[in-house]
DNA sequence: AGAATTTCTGAACTTAAAGTCAAAATGTTT
DNA sequence: AAACATTTTGACTTTAAGTTCAGAAATTCT
């Protein structure tokens, strides 16, 4: 049954994501995957091909997760804002959540140029409905915005680069970061006078800080 | 004479820069380095330690320009948001000009300790800067939001992601770049009705968008 | 149970890049 | 020019991590 076959490939997958949760990527070693579960390097490649081919299947993962925020979104939302937050909030929900978010951090270079080109479609997939939810938010006069594909690189590299400081054991949730961050960048689109939520909790200009342990250390 | 030597040591590190704007980080090798200058590579341990301590300076070189642009806005803007947004355009533009912002991807693992805690309290300052100059936003009633560490997170981490996507021979020079982006953040920030600017070019809701040649690929 | 198949092991192999160093080349001082 | 200091070379060593594989162990099939 290869569906026995595809637990223990998905638990290699997962397992590369709690090593990327806790140690950082440049020592994202073939042994240490090998050692979170338990099992022996030699036996991964019974698995999977070669590194490159895991660290493939994991950004594959991570971008299902966030294309499937993307339609989430376009069924869920009725305006672009409204579309927009619920993309952006599942987005980075999944990322945190998910774990994968670290394998970002990783460079495209070696993996094999027809894996690379399946996976730069899809995050391209990705990119282009940010773009097309912001357009058409600016067509609707709720959004204004410079440059649509700056606009959407800003927004995105931001989320990006989330895993750099996220701590599993620090101050904030990821419900926490994904709604204010996602509320931020709407803010940064937004016609002054429009607002994007279906309910009526508005964000006061002086909520409550959270006390923060003021540990400034992402890597 | 040091200074030669240090003139050594800088074009070094000017090849560095070089180097990452070409290939991705994943292929910075001591051999790309020498090769970049015509050197050997023996002979940049004449002048570095080691390669992390080639990429701790370049690290230090790269939050020093930050920090002057942290210094600069203090005594160029006169209300916190005059002062962010001088601050995130000079920010930017340092990264992309001088090049050494491919440096943000490179993990910090691996370099000394004394080091890292030394350039992790540089970049501290920067992080810092920013959180105060949003505080006093939001103090001054020009500024909303509902995390100031993490507002500074979602402004921080999208402009360390730049280097990531931008291409020197792409659509943007970096002055678009700094300037589109570091607005879009400040109107994340912005009270409604507020602006920042001292003079009066406003940013209208339809200006033209550059047409891009759609080349959707950042590694 | 015995055969066939799948899964796993661990030691050996390979590779790529970092780092070393004695000696050569170059530059400087007296 | 001789002595001294600085800089550069290139071949060599080391290191760390990825990869292979023959055979052992476990599992499934008949």
């Amino acid at each position: 049954m290869g569906d026995i076959k595809d637990n223990r490939r998905d638990a290699i997958l997962r397992s590369v994501a709690n090593v990327l949760r806790n140690s950082r990527l440049s020592s994202l070693t073939i042994q240490q995957i090998a050692d979170e579960l338990g099992m022996t390097k030699g036996n991964l490649y019974y698995y999977f091909k070669d590194k490159q081919d895991i660290l493939f299947h994991c950004h594959m993962r991570s971008t299902e997760i966030s294309l499937r925020a993307l339609s989430d979104a376009e069924t869920l939302g009725r305006t672009p804002p409204e579309k927009l937050h619920i993309l952006l909030v599942r987005h980075i929900r999944g990322i945190i959540d998910d774990g994968f978010g670290g394998i970002l951090q990783t460079d495209l270079d070696k993996i094999r140029p027809a894996h690379r080109k399946l996976y730069v479609s899809k995050r391209d997939e990705l990119e282009r409905g940010v773009r097309r939810l912001i357009e058409d938010g600016v067509k609707a006069g709720e959004f204004q915005c410079a440059n649509v594909k700056m606009a959407g690189f800003a927004i995105l590299g931001g989320i990006n680069w989330i895993p750099k400081w996220y701590r599993p054991n620090g101050p904030f949730t990821s419900a926490q970061i994904s709604e204010q961050m996602a509320g931020f960048y709407l803010r940064g689109l937004l016609v002054a006078g429009h607002e994007w939520r279906s309910d009526d909790r508005k964000l006061s200009p002086t909520s409550r800080q959270p006390d923060l342990a003021d540990t400034e250390t992402w890597r």
